[in-house]
DNA sequence: ACCTGAACACCGTTCAAGT
DNA sequence: ACCTGAACACCGTTCAAGT
């Protein structure tokens, strides 16, 4: 340690910004944001926490540094039949990209402190963009990137508090249900019920139900200011 | 201290888990949830940190149970016209209620760990009670209850995220479109300039904007099963 | 220029000891 | 039964010291 070398000998790559954040977002992915300390990131780049500083400020730009990452993976040019297939399809893209990293919607959506987002300016831009292309009005451009954007994260997040934990016990559902008492909530149970049928035979995902509604509704007040 | 009696001599109401939760909620209104440590809410209450463990089993409770408390703040029986109506009005008491204690979305969207709040088992309950008594099956009665859910709880969150920080400076909004480069950001310049034109004469709010959206659409699918 | 050991001011939580 | 002092195992961060 502190010869450049790791403990087998090798040489060390140097660290640097991009590979703090890469490793982040990696340790993100299988601990959750809760296993990210600055000990931990050190650790796992075999190196101390201390040295982190040398190229990042602090925790929140590493924090910022990995939503960034993750909203750099929207696809923000699909092919670009008319507005409305194109925005579905960059709103789906975007939708699987929050999905592959279940902790980063709470990291956008909740910032602490606000930072602007280089990733997410593109990404807002290209929506923006889109509608005024297909002869939307700036108002109403703006409302439909409202809409759609607060549909992608927040019903992303909302959808993430809705499934299980990876590390939940098997028998975890079926313990809350017997255990919960639904005498007041009829339809909750049955409400569960459908959930259950739904997972024997999945249909079209609730993101996309919704993106859909928004959609319609995006087209029938398209010409009304 | 310790004998009952605060500094000044009067007698000290005994705590109780109603007093800590009242207590966070008020502080985490004009602190955040930053503010609340074991310490600072037991230093609030005159008392010890580890007093705070008599009355609940640990910090996670305590958020629980705020978010629980916001929770029992929504409206859920609302003058009963049609379900649009009705809907439309809990829906918007609901968004009213979060935006009075701006921490709490993100309290009951990402709760960390999952647990089951009594409140919110109510106000699903009464969503999907109203879909059902209107006629929707159970299937569209469980879409109905997500689009609203997600849109209430995931917009209001991410409305939350571009409203300004209290103690942000005044002149903060300026400094920031000064400093920002949009030159390859036509229509996000165009859309800020929306937002300035927007804030001088306020309209329809953008949240009963996206949710008349899907209150349209869930009457357009209603009877197609 | 980059990394580190030691330290500081915090956390949540436990537990034996007080009343 | 309820509260507390002291302690433990953590945090993020600073800074002088090393190479």
């Amino acid at each position: 340690m502190g010869t450049g070398q790791t403990a087998d000998g090798s040489v060390r790559t140097p660290l640097s910004r991009d590979r703090i954040l890469v490793t982040a977002v990696a340790m993100a992915d299988t601990g959750g944001l809760d296993s990210l300390t600055m000990r931990s990131i050190g650790h796992e780049l075999g190196v101390e926490a201390m040295s982190l500083y040398n190229h990042v400020r602090d925790k929140g730009e590493i924090l910022a540094g990995i939503a960034d990452l993750v909203l750099s993976e929207f696809d923000i040019r699909p092919p670009a039949r008319d507005w409305r297939t194109a925005t579905r399809e960059s709103a789906i893209s975007a939708h699987e990209a929050l999905l592959r990293h279940p902790w980063s919607c709470e990291l956008i959506l909740a910032p602490r402190p606000p930072r602007i987002l280089p990733a997410r300016m593109r990404w807002i831009e290209s929506i923006l963009a889109r509608f005024r292309a297909a002869g939307f009005s700036p108002a109403a451009a703006s409302r439909g990137y409202h809409a759609i954007d607060s549909h992608v994260l927040g019903f992303t997040l909302w959808e993430l508090g809705h499934r299980l934990p990876d590390d939940a016990p098997p028998d975890f559902l079926e313990r809350v249900m017997r255990e919960t008492d639904f005498s007041a909530f009829p339809y909750l149970l049955e409400h569960a019920a459908v959930h259950r049928a739904m997972s024997e035979e999945p249909e079209l995902g609730e993101f996309e139900f919704g993106l859909d509604l928004i959609l319609e509704g995006l087209d029938r007040h398209r010409t009304s200011q």
